[in-house]
DNA sequence: TTATCTCCTTAGCAGCGCTAAGGCCATCAT
DNA sequence: ATGATGGCCTTAGCGCTGCTAAGGAGATAA
């Protein structure tokens, strides 16, 4: 009687609830009963709104990249610009989540709507001059390089949770054994391989390579 | 009496089996049992070897990639031909193993003979007039764009073994919305997003960037 | 012969994704 | 008002997982 009678769940609801969840239990840490506790409800009420936790796992994903709000260039915007702007934005979406990377790299399939708006990204990219193999390759490199690129920045993050002193000590395994360890030099000269610096160092190094290949695609 | 007697177990030979075994069961599929039981033993017996199963898939991936045997440039071999074949010996090293990818993608950290083998090629990279934070970043983004493209390669890859129709049903989906389908027509192309060639794109436009940044970096 | 160390076995725990069967409740036709 | 229908949830439980505790067989060393 004093209990308020909870609202009917939703496949909505249930994808939203386990992207809160997962940020505080990790990916590993999802199961279908502990987000069924937290919505209140016993873990088999959830197969009524999905057929597989795999199901859920693609909804997830889907929902991370749809709210990168990714979508043509603006008026006036250089492709340059627009593809910077679109990685960031993708990228952003990916940290936004624990595990986000690995969440959307282990999903199977995207909804019709995310296959739609990839599309009208590569009619933008054929207006900018680009062939249409050209924009879809482009496209396509940038998402490896990015899913990629967080992925192990994820994975750095999480590993280093467990145990802070791990990569120093792979570091000073190196300096111990006499080597000169470009390494160390490397990261000493303000290189990290993570972080927004090294990844808008691999985008630049990307859009930059783009250039060339559309110059060698369309000669004038 | 009949049964010869089996030699004894080792960490080598676990992993060894484990990566014959996940070609034919896959990551998934991949359990402590099942590798206990190809090897002639009960699953327990496996924890004198590995303190956990992640240990196991940990030294599974670094066997992958020290498969690929990389190293240093060949005598004569400029950076942009070395880190060409470099590239196509990683991702033939994670495509030779089903869900290569995704086992070194997961993977926590790396051997430091692995690690040693890295050293040595940012010593080289310096060796041909990169700043050590540029050869850093250069392998960096080389290996994210690699393993983000055949984390996709593989998925993909999967995906169409369990239902071979799927990808064209949503380009399908597409043409009856009444689009244009760029998509559709980039294929038609010749572009697909998978494969060697796709790669080879992807790859090329990074050493094109790369140059382009090694002239920033220093200018005559 | 006795003690030790290595490598394996048997037994079992807590937790997983998922299914079968049934109950409660709102809606709707009679 | 009553009986039937269908949506949404529960209880019970299956077969599997990674992993641990405890002990036993066989080689080696004292």
């Amino acid at each position: 009687m004093s209990e308020t009678k909870r609202p009917a769940l939703s496949r909505h609801t249930l994808i939203e609830t386990a992207l809160r969840l997962v940020d505080q239990v990790g990916l590993d840490g999802l199961t279908v009963r502990r987000l069924a506790t937290e919505l209140g409800v016993k873990s088999p009420a959830l197969y009524w709104h999905i057929r597989t936790k795999q199901e859920l796992l693609d909804g997830m994903a889907d929902a991370i990249i749809l709210a990168a709000g990714m979508g043509p260039p603006r008026e006036g915007e250089s492709w340059q610009d627009w593809l910077t702007r679109r990685a960031h934005a993708y990228r952003a979406s990916l940290l936004a989540h624990r595990d986000g990377a690995r969440l959307v790299a282990n999903a199977a399939g995207l909804s019709p709507a995310t296959i739609r708006l990839f599309d009208e990204e590569l009619t933008a990219l054929v207006g900018c001059g680009f062939t249409p193999a050209l924009a879809l390759r482009t496209i396509s490199s940038c998402t490896s390089y990015i899913n990629g690129f967080v992925l192990r920045e994820q994975a750095e993050r999480q590993e280093s949770a467990d145990d802070p002193s791990q990569r120093l000590a792979a570091v000073a395994a190196l300096l111990e054994r006499g080597m000169d360890a470009t390494f160390l030099l490397a990261i000493r000269e303000g290189g990290s391989t993570l972080g927004d610096e090294a990844f808008d160092h691999g985008l630049r190094t990307l859009i930059d390579g783009t250039a060339t290949a559309l110059q060698r695609s369309t000669p004038h």
